[in-house]
DNA sequence: TTAGGGGTAAGG
DNA sequence: CCTTACCCCTAA
């Protein structure tokens, strides 16, 4: 039976291969991970994301938002500027922010770009109190400093003539790798390589292992349940390497492998687990059966390479060209612009104040705001359906983010791409045909009090009250002029792959969690809208 | 956010 | 004509 614990190993082992998003996410969903997520598996999920995007050469506000959970989730002893991911980090964060500052500006929204330029100011002047040491890079001090004047002269010259999306793909890059080796080799390899030669697996510091000076050892947990940090340190020949250098950790192997055994009592701090001696009192794990496990994780990985290619990137490559074609040929969305434009001259600030329902603007600000994190995917997007779809990253932020957090959604990259409108390089304002339009309302010609008043007999002397459900008299006439019709969705039958899904998706989520069970699957169940999952349940379940 | 009623259009 | 997918609305 997987424990959890092993469940966080495999789950961190699989990330740091060059698997799939997909993939990886129906892996996440097959194994039992603890919650809320080890520190080492959070860092290792958000730097697949970034790995992702830049496979992609995609940087986004995702790729932002990913650097800033990467940021608030720094363990508190590393935030010191010694630590070597951190300049790295700094300047992949600036670059990352000046990209997307560069993409909101070329949007053409002046007032977006405002809302995004004040988000990351106040962003950046909150970590600037919380005081993380990386703000003390220069780098993020340049980023201010950019950031203010961009504000004051209103445009961000400089910026444009730049290669924003390249300077950001290269400093992800830097940051990745500095990262990557600050993280060090996945727990699993770490173990498998320490049992095969023939290790002792316990407290760097304790006798037993000071003495075996011709042994590896390894100490500390993958990942300590519920530890911002965790300690990785192998001692190769008497000499130990730290690979996270914080020997503080109340969860460590020793108690993982305790709480696995239902032993609470011999549950110490400092106990020493020795493995592969058949006289331990713990059930020796064999080295060859490790050995085994590793070697099979990573041909499965490959061979699913190989048999499986992800259509995605391809499919938002062409959604990418035909939107654009149509964003040319399109008046409608000129329109829109000057509308949203006009909703949003206030500014930012009031425009939280005087939140109308159809401002899309108002809704990120506000949902920005209460996140308290750069999620503006949607402040690029001009539809308050939009943000709808938007809001399947916030879903993966909360996960990610919180105590509590469940890992089901956590690596639902792609699903990242298809709510971004500005994604892609090129920063143009995108529409899909398959949304809906705002502006678009119904109209019930059944009980209109213009028609009913005037075809009541004028010798009736009943008094009638206009019913509650009608707000407002209007002409057909009117209606013509107002109406915009509404676009449906291009029908799309349910494949079987998609009614596999949600069939084994209920059953393991059960009924009602649509929009988890979207965000879970948001691969397989493309274009779909929470609603379409319940309306498809309800079809698959009439009969 | 979801459930559920109910309408409409597409397509077999 | 029937089923399915999509859409809208309202209550909880």
């Amino acid at each position: 039976m997987l424990t959890t614990h092993t469940a966080a190993w495999v789950a961190e082992f699989v990330l740091r291969q060059p698997v799939e998003d997909w993939l990886a996410n129906e892996i996440f969903l097959a194994l039992p991970l603890p919650s809320p997520l080890p520190f080492r598996l959070r860092h290792t999920i958000l730097l697949h994301r970034l790995a992702s995007d830049l496979s992609r050469c995609s940087p986004s506000l995702n790729t932002l938002h990913s650097l800033d959970l990467l940021l608030d989730d720094r363990p508190a002893s590393s935030s010191s500027s010694s630590s070597s991911s951190s300049e790295s980090m700094a300047v992949a964060y600036r670059a990352v922010a000046l990209h997307c500052v560069s993409l909101s500006f070329s949007a053409s929204n002046y007032d977006v770009f405002r809302t995004f330029v004040d988000l990351l100011r106040s962003r950046v002047a909150d970590l600037e109190r919380a005081g993380p040491a990386v703000l003390a890079a220069e780098p993020l001090k340049k980023l201010r400093m950019e950031i203010e004047a961009a504000v004051e002269s209103g445009i961000f010259r400089g910026l444009l003539e730049r290669n924003t999306s390249n300077e950001a793909l290269d400093a992800i890059r830097v940051y990745l790798k500095a990262a990557m080796e600050e993280l060090g080799p996945p727990f699993l390899v770490l173990a498998a390589e320490a049992v095969r030669n023939g290790i002792e697996l316990g407290n760097p510091c304790s006798e037993s292992s000071a003495k075996s000076d011709d042994k590896v050892k390894v100490s500390g947990v993958a990942g300590g349940v519920g530890e911002r940090t965790s300690t990785l340190s192998l001692a190769v020949n008497g000499e130990v390497v730290l690979l996270e250098t914080n020997p503080v950790t109340s969860s460590t192997l020793c108690d993982t492998l305790d709480r696995d055994m239902g032993n609470e009592i011999a549950r110490k701090q400092n106990a020493v687990v020795r493995l592969g001696k058949p006289t331990d009192k713990f059930d020796p794990m064999s080295a060859p059966e490790v050995e085994k496990v590793v070697n099979a994780l990573k041909s499965s990985c490959v061979d699913l390479h190989k048999v499986v290619v992800d259509p995605l990137p391809d499919a938002v490559m062409k959604a990418a060209e035909v939107l654009k074609n149509r964003f040319f040929g399109m008046t409608n969305d000129v329109e829109e612009l000057e509308i949203q434009r006009q909703a949003g001259a206030s500014g930012p600030v009031s425009a939280v104040k005087n939140r109308s329902k159809d401002n899309g603007v108002d809704e990120i600000v506000e949902q920005s705001r209460k996140n308290d994190a750069l999620d503006v995917d949607g402040s690029m997007q001009q539809r308050k359906d939009d943000t709808v779809q938007s809001n399947r990253e916030p879903s993966v932020e909360k996960q990610l983010d919180g105590i509590d957090n469940k890992v089901q959604a956590a690596t639902t990259i792609h699903s990242e791409m298809k709510g971004t409108g500005i994604s892609n390089t090129d920063g143009v304002q995108k529409r899909s045909l398959m949304d809906r339009n705002p502006t678009a309302h119904t109209f019930e010609w059944g009980e209109d009090p213009i028609e009913s008043s005037s075809e009541k007999s004028p010798t009736s002397k009943k008094i009638t009250l206009p019913s509650p459900k009608r707000k407002k008299a209007s002409s057909p006439l009117t209606i013509l002029e107002n109406k915009k019709f509404v676009i449906r969705r291009k029908l799309k039958r349910w494949s079987s792959l998609e009614e596999e899904t949600l069939r084994k998706a209920v059953g393991k989520h059960g009924v009602g969690n649509w929009k988890f069970i979207l965000s879970c699957y948001s691969e397989i169940f493309e274009d779909r809208t929470e609603v379409d999952l319940k309306d498809k349940w309800r079809n698959m379940t009439r009969h």
